[in-house]
DNA sequence: CGAACACTTGACAGCCCTCAACGTGAGTGG
DNA sequence: CCACTCACGTTGAGGGCTGTCAAGTGTTCG
């Protein structure tokens, strides 16, 4: 692998950020603000943090649950990134989702008790899994637990229903471009300049676009200097108006 | 000119399912599953149904909550149906979902602490109220019922992520149809012959689709035997064939 | 009865998908 | 070190689905 050095000096960094430990959380997961809540019991802290399971790494291409696979954890992504898709019967990969450093896989599980989608490494990728049986017990007694529960829940459905929309190729493209740069930044990594993890395949079933499509969107955006794009990696010199093409998309 | 009466009786029925009282649920409620909970507590219980706020009838037209108000409460209709959608700022509706009798409204608000859409009653509309602060407080209590919502917002996680793909204008349509039939038929009402209540221009803002295309396809469908479709009444005739064209969308 | 609205129908165009070919880089084996 | 292979990505040509525009019909309501 060891490629691209020259152009883009290369940066695990932003597969990976701060790591916890057995007592603190990794600043970044979406657990933490669990502990930030007021009158939190310390014992009971302590039990959350027990039921916290370091799983991984997986490698680029290995599958951390398949369609089908009995449900029992949810999982945070503590480093690389995850895709999750589902294949129609006529074959078509349909990406459900990418998920960075800090979001929870495996939320849509709970209804059905079997995980409803597939879900694969995208380069290497650890986890931090929690039993959901036991972490909802915990909830009963921590009602910043349950409160961080029923939000990440509620968060997720309306993530589904924004790229549900008719917008067009360059919407969805720079909605897409906007939505990973300020995840990232939100993790504590450059904004404008990241590495895609994923392929243009993945890119375009994601979008519900042609691989074609992605490609000449992506050409058009440099040719109109919106931004700087090398095989996988991706730097946004106009983040401006490339909010702008994804502002009725994200509904700003 | 009282039309139509003769070739599709009028049935209000399908817009109201059993009536619950001060002690038991609505047969078809989302909630009734909490009450067939082994090793119920009685009191617990009586706290849930102590809890339930009945409010309406609202009318054709009258908004239930409109976006950016503040969150307080989910609610399961009672009666009627209701339209959940959101304007972009081009002064696009964007239909986000149709609510039936026994369903809930208002679980992707929990995150913000803001109703993130608006909510309008197609018809006449009843709906049970339940304040989301007391509910969440009660599930503590309530393992059974702290279950039940979890599974209700991921189901909606799913839900949400179904009309997403990118399917023709006549798997959409197809598929629109057999969830409403199987929807009305999971609460007691036909599932071959039932009263549109959202007009062509909801569908299609829903579908994201033309009015025009919504038009065409149910010409069509009609052309082929399919359906029968008089204004705002729908005949199932050839629920197969319907099924196998929205089977990709429905993921079967 | 008139007006507003919902719905339908037709003509046309545009966006994006499909199909096809080519280019490029990474890994492999000689 | 080089040729080969394969997957990934890019580029071009053509066509189909569906949106847009426009006009017409039917219904409801004042």
């Amino acid at each position: 692998m060891a490629v691209n050095q020259v152009a883009f000096p290369r940066t695990d960094a932003h597969t990976l950020a701060d790591d916890g430990d057995a007592l603190h959380f990794c600043s970044t997961c979406a657990f933490s603000q669990v502990c930030l809540a007021e009158g939190m019991d310390k014992a009971a802290l302590t039990d959350l943090h027990v039921l916290v399971e370091h799983v991984g790494p997986f490698h680029a291409g290995e599958h951390l649950f398949r369609e089908g696979d009995p449900f029992e954890a949810i999982a945070a992504v503590r480093a690389g990134t995850v895709k999750t898709y589902v294949i129609d019967r006529e074959g078509r990969e349909h990406v459900l989702g990418f998920h960075l450093p800090g979001e929870i896989i495996g939320l849509n599980a709970i209804d059905s008790e079997h995980y409803p989608c597939n879900a694969v490494a995208l380069d290497t990728v650890m986890l931090c899994r929690f039993s959901f049986p036991k972490i909802a017990v915990l909830a009963t007694r921590l009602p910043g637990l349950q409160r961080q529960l029923f939000r990440l829940l509620s968060r997720d459905i309306g993530r589904a229903a924004l790229l549900a929309g008719d917008w067009s190729a360059d919407q969805r493209m720079a909605a897409f471009l906007v939505g990973l740069s300020r995840r990232l930044a939100a993790r504590g990594f450059s904004p404008s300049r990241f590495q895609l993890t994923m392929a243009r395949t993945d890119i375009a079933n994601y979008l519900r676009l042609a691989p074609e499509t992605v490609s000449r969107v992506l050409r058009r955006f440099q040719q109109d200097g919106l931004l700087r794009v090398d095989r996988r990696e991706v730097e946004l010199l106009d983040r401006e108006a490339i909010a702008a093409l994804a502002a009725p998309v994200l509904r700003e």
